[in-house]
DNA sequence: TTATTATGGATACTATAGGTCCATATTAAT
DNA sequence: ATTAATATGGACCTATAGTATCCATAATAA
């Protein structure tokens, strides 16, 4: 369980698209060797950002990526939902086991035909209310607000001296 | 990003164990029947659950699983963290390119002799959080939680006889 | 028109999850 | 002590997903 290397690559991109946001647009060859990732596989990711509306691209001379939208309007779970997929965390796999029979339909069977066998499992339950609060956490934190608190921390040593 | 198979297999066994708690011991036939898990593959998780303190085994005739402590002192994340190793979410793999710089050491490396290269990385601290909020959520959560529950829907049942 | 850049398909390698089988060790019951 | 039942651990296999490369093609700005 962990975030694959794309989703960390697609982090740092976007970072330095917004690091470099009134520049021109940034060619893969600069993001490739500022991440220090190959161009081929990093286009790859690129290419499902700019799929998913997270970045634009422009072919041709000069062309390059920037972002789509403004950077505190792309959060950490938009980037990790582009790239890891929108699956869910805890996926059940044998729902017609004895042990599903206890846990999400006993009880539920005569009292409410009006839910067919939509009475929500258990285990489930708690894993879900666990991706939910992932969810929220990881959509409360933006590209932009690591470009911030960078600022901070650049600031800090302006003003020291 | 999802948990594995085995995690689901580990939680729905301890539910069992944890429900026939009063009985003997629950051997692996009666558990792989009632989750609908082969004998062989499920054994290899009782026996990670064994290793890391969750469970008890005994061998020989009657023998096979109880839980080694209440069931309120098991927590999802107790079980997950067995099953799916101890590795954070989210581990850097490219600390030496020129991004890890700007994000991690600039405005630390003159300022701040005490703590050597021990800044934290701003996309990790976001990360790191979002897993330490993960934790807790999972933490609070235990398999007797899922089992009182499971109780009250019950009780609800016989009420409306 | 041309040089430059992104795109997408094909391919390959690797690691991990998921699963089986069997030989061995351990225990309780007789 | 013997035996039957049970857990354990090693060896092995397969499928899938992640990581990565290469190349032919399309699109664009100069
Ligand atoms: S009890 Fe929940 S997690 Fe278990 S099999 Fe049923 S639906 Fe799946
Ligand atoms: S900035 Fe953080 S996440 Fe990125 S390379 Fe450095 S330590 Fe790793």
């Amino acid at each position: 369980m962990q975030f694959s290397k794309s989703t960390d690559y697609a982090l740092h991109a976007l970072v330095h698209l917004g690091h470099s946001e009134r520049c021109n647009n940034v060619g893969i060859k600069e993001l490739s060797s500022a991440l220090g990732v190959s161009e081929s596989y990093l286009s790859k990711i690129m290419s499902k950002l700019r799929q998913d509306g997270i970045v634009r691209a422009v072919p041709g001379v000069n062309g390059g990526y920037e972002l789509a939208r403004p950077a505190d309007q792309i959060s950490f779970l938009d980037v990790i939902q582009v790239i890891e997929g929108r699956q869910q965390l805890f996926e059940c796999s044998n729902s017609s086991s004895r042990q599903h029979r206890l846990l999400a339909e006993e009880g539920a069977a005569g009292r409410d035909q009006k839910r067919p066998g939509k009475n929500e499992c258990l285990v489930e339950k708690v894993m879900n209310g666990a991706e939910q609060h992932l969810h929220q956490y990881l959509q409360e934190h933006t590209i932009q607000s690591v470009l911030d608190e960078a600022f901070k921390r650049c600031s800090h040593e302006v003003n020291k001296k």
